[in-house]
DNA sequence: CTGAAAGCGCTTACAG
DNA sequence: CTGAAAGCGCTTACAG
């Protein structure tokens, strides 16, 4: 930007930059002390003589320096760069940007940073993202996983890269993961429903490929099969991804021979997809309705909505802290957590099943 | 891991890898070309003869190299990491995350990695989480601006690091700006409830140190005064920070003597304690209701919820194409731009005044 | 306790 | 077109 910029013609993007950051040396030029003091004073060794190191101190603050972490990181014994790197179907997901922020609520308490993006449930995505994180060195990587083969990670666990699994478990690869109870939670929103008093609970679910999905479906059998209700196949509907295709999948339910009294919605955007349905039916008082995973205005419904909610903050931070563990050097088998879930009756849940059908 | 981990008794983390990554310098052992031959073939350089091109493909693919991305930038002359700094409120706020997403999406295309950090609107965090995105050497920094002084920056800035301020201008710094057209969104909202045939409209704000409340405040009296409509102060109520506060004062409004017939509720939180009031008094076919910003299940309410919406993805998109035209050498002044909102009417803005009141 | 020197993994003038 | 050498900004044995 100064006239004078042209005096540096290094590279394209050599005249960028009109000014330049002080480096540890010309601290060094300033406190008068060797570049080695400079290191010292700056990581807090306590042998530095206290006069050096306010001096060390003093032109520190007088050139505005900061250390250079990737240069730090190049040298140190241990490599260590103070970032992880996080992998999510997709940061702007409300359940995976809540996991994100448990994850640095832990990470902050180290001074770690986090490189966050999102892989759209694409295995090559995912895989691409890891190893830009590791081009830029990170320590750990948290992942929900997308692809279902992790074995292209052996190399750098064995390297010394931490590694955490969330919400599903990783493929081909021994490591720590942290799950909600996918199943309980299933078993606890459809036995919800029977002790209501409904017999004939449809089921609308996720793509069965799906870790979390299957085990949903698995806690929706075992709630029926646990009072004697027989699973009606043309109660259940699967693979569904997006909201218009469970709102059709209920349309299809409800205009059955003979309709299930209730329904549980297995995943947010089925949820919504439900609730769409029901109210252009003007059936939302009549029919039962359980969602997994909560959402903003649940209560501000009509019928509330009741659901069963994960823990995703505690999901993240219990991520977290297993990696911070490994990279602390704990050695231990490879552990797996399972956080429960909850069930929050807000009304929808409640609706007893109509008396003549 | 194993037993032999111990020889290398270097630092207190020494021990935790088992295995190395290969560097260039075996890349080159294994290729039999020297070190600079390998930089060259790896960064595409065409001048590199074709056959030691493959060679070194080879070898690459053999030992499973990897770059360093952080030595790279340590030596390359314009210093570039390919990594990027973002600051939001929160991770977590579906706001800020469809933000962050928008972002990514543009960063992505470029081979750009983001690292993300939430502030709390807090300044000193903000101002913490830059110099620590700094401290790894970002090329640039989106930041959605808690404190209100950023000349912390101007060093930085003049060293080169682009920067871009999203939602709230900056204070004290001149950089590139994208913004939503609050006050547009808020005189369109107001307009609206006005054609509805409303005359008393209360207005529920949040912290008016906050740029865009400010905005919203002021197109919610231009709209008025447009229509000639004197503001009545006792409809206006401000610093609402939370959804309980804003239930309270939407309580207090509507219990008043003279009460509005529609309320226009200035953010996400106020809506939602808005409309908790508003179901809370039964009243919530009988009082109008606008909201800035949408929120899912927003259509699932009866009735439907009408809001301005911000484009955040196309906010996240514009923040990250000025930051890489700078990073690409544009040199002109900074620009500021403003994005359109728009309005989504479901139902609530639609309701006309109470006949007998 | 302090400093001079080596070197982390790369890129890039500089010779050839 | 290729290689030997210097050096980015740091940390860390090694002497003193």
């Amino acid at each position: 930007m100064t006239p004078f910029s042209e005096t540096f013609p290094s590279g394209a993007n050599g005249d960028r930059a009109s000014g330049r950051r002080p480096t540890m040396r010309e601290v060094a030029a300033v406190a008068g002390v060797s570049l080695s003091t400079v290191s010292r004073a700056i990581n807090d060794d306590p042998k530095v003589d206290p006069d050096l190191a306010a001096k060390v101190r003093d032109a520190v603050a007088m050139l505005g320096y900061r250390r250079d972490v990737t240069a730090t990181t190049l040298r140190r014994a241990d490599r260590l760069s103070a970032s992880i790197g996080l992998v999510f179907d997709d940061v702007a997901n409300p359940f995976h940007a809540t996991l994100h922020r448990g994850i640095e609520d832990v990470a902050r308490g180290r001074g770690v940073l986090a490189f966050a993006g999102s892989s759209d449930e694409d295995g090559e995505r995912e895989r691409d993202l890891v190893h830009a994180f590791l081009a830029r060195r990170v320590d750990g990587l948290v992942i929900v996983p997308a692809g279902s083969d992790h074995g292209y990670l052996l190399r750098d666990r064995d390297a010394g890269v931490a590694l955490v699994f969330v919400d599903r478990p990783p493929g081909f690869i021994d490591a720590d993961v942290v799950l909600s109870d996918h199943a309980g939670g299933a078993r606890a929103a459809t036995a919800h429903l029977l002790v209501a008093g409904h017999r004939r609970i449809g089921y609308l679910g996720d793509r069965q490929r799906i870790h979390s999905a299957a085990e949903r479906l698995r806690g929706y059998s075992e709630a029926l099969a646990a009072e004697g209700v027989a699973i009606d196949p043309a109660l259940v509907r699967l693979e569904l991804a997006d909201s218009a295709t469970a709102a059709a999948a209920t349309h299809e339910l409800l205009s059955g021979d003979d309709p299930p009294t209730a329904v549980f919605a297995g995943q947010n955007l089925i949820t919504i997809g439900a609730i769409a349905a029901l109210r252009a039916r003007g059936a939302q008082h009549d029919v039962g309705l359980v969602g997994f995973d909560d959402v903003t205005l649940a209560d501000a419904m009509d019928p509330g909505l009741t659901v069963v909610a994960q823990d995703a903050a505690g999901l993240g931070r219990t991520a977290a802290e297993l990696l911070f563990a490994r990279l602390d050097g704990e050695a231990g088998p490879t552990r797996t957590v399972v956080l429960p879930t909850t069930l929050i009756a807000r009304g929808s849940g409640e609706l007893c099943p109509a008396v003549a059908r």
